[in-house]
DNA sequence: GTCCGGGATT
DNA sequence: AATCCCGGAC
């Protein structure tokens, strides 16, 4: 009797979702199969830890410029880091190109259809293998991100997920909730994952407008502790060493950008930010990161 | 000005 | 558990 009702809720849930996806998914340019697996991939690994928006403009001049994984193997790291721009976090860029390469060279330009495989990958963990494995090819796979974590738990649960990594629970959640159907499952994925971009966010979720308000847990249980917890430990950026990585790393791209081959020079490196001390060190780990180098006259440059 | 959102790696 | 970035919303 209880897991009739639950069996029911759920069909609605799975056909109000998959009616409000065909008509309202936003047209990104790798969706709908307009694009490679390649391209597929690109755009998760670019969209990893930055809003879809602001990801279009990037991948499509990145898709132009290297269509395909052999294209990216071959391109220069200043290209790549270059060509990341601002979309932020850059050692997923130099993972991308080291990612391109493997799949050039060891799987013949072909990314691997096989969710292990994929997981070998570099720069891919478990949310883009699976992303991948159902968005570029069609597999049946429960996909969890921190939307689907979100929707799920609110809508089947009538609870806020708990921040930090996925729970067992919550990955059983996303795997029960999976439709048994094939294709059914990959629109189940994308289109949970949307309404949790779009309608069902983090702190204000737009209800008024949510397709599956009528048979959604949260909703009816008054949204217990809405907005209540973060979803994860916020992070300052001012004054942290990821905005001095990101001054230094903008400089140099600026000059890449501009045509100057020659390194930026230790003085003018060391005008960009205050703190010497935490210059120096931040100027080391984008060293170590593989990021930039350091030239015999102590200039920094973007590798070649 | 301050806050918010996002996954991989070590 | 800590580290890695940025732009847009307030």
């Amino acid at each position: 009797m209880q897991e009739e009702h639950v069996d029911k809720t759920r069909e609605q849930v799975r056909a109000r979702l998959a009616a409000w996806w065909e008509a309202n998914a936003r047209d990104l340019p790798w969706r709908f199969g307009r694009t490679t697996p390649w391209g597929v991939l690109v755009s998760e690994v670019m969209s990893q830890q930055t809003q879809m928006s602001r990801v279009v403009p990037y991948w499509t001049d990145w898709m132009r410029t290297w269509p395909d994984a052999a294209a990216l193997a071959k391109a220069s790291t200043a290209e790549v880091i270059t060509a990341w721009g601002r979309l932020g976090y850059p050692r997923r860029a130099l993972r991308l190109q080291e990612c391109a390469r493997v799949v050039a060279d060891q799987y013949g330009n072909a990314l691997p259809d096989d969710h292990d495989t994929l997981l070998s990958l570099p720069g891919i963990g478990d949310y883009t293998a699976s992303a991948v494995s159902s968005f570029a090819f069609g597999r049946r796979v429960a996909v969890i991100d921190t939307n689907i974590r979100r929707v799920l738990s609110r809508v089947l649960l009538g609870v806020e997920s708990r921040g930090g990594s996925a729970t067992r629970a919550e990955r059983d959640l996303a795997n029960d909730a999976l439709p048994d159907d094939t294709a059914k499952s990959v629109i189940w994925n994308q289109s949970v994952m949307e309404l949790g971009a779009v309608v069902c966010t983090a702190k204000k979720p737009m209800c008024e407008v949510c397709p599956v308000s009528t048979c959604c847990a949260f909703l009816a249980a008054g949204r217990p502790g809405l907005g209540e917890r973060r979803t994860r430990p916020r992070q300052r950026f001012q004054g942290t060493d990821r905005q001095v990585r990101g001054i230094v790393l903008n400089a140099l791209r600026r000059r890449h950008d501009g045509g100057l081959t020659a390194g930026l020079p230790r003085a003018e490196a060391e005008s960009l930010w205050p703190d010497q001390g935490q210059l120096a060190a931040c100027i080391a780990s984008l060293d170590d990161d593989g990021l930039i180098e350091i030239n015999k006259d102590g200039s920094l440059s973007l590798p070649r």
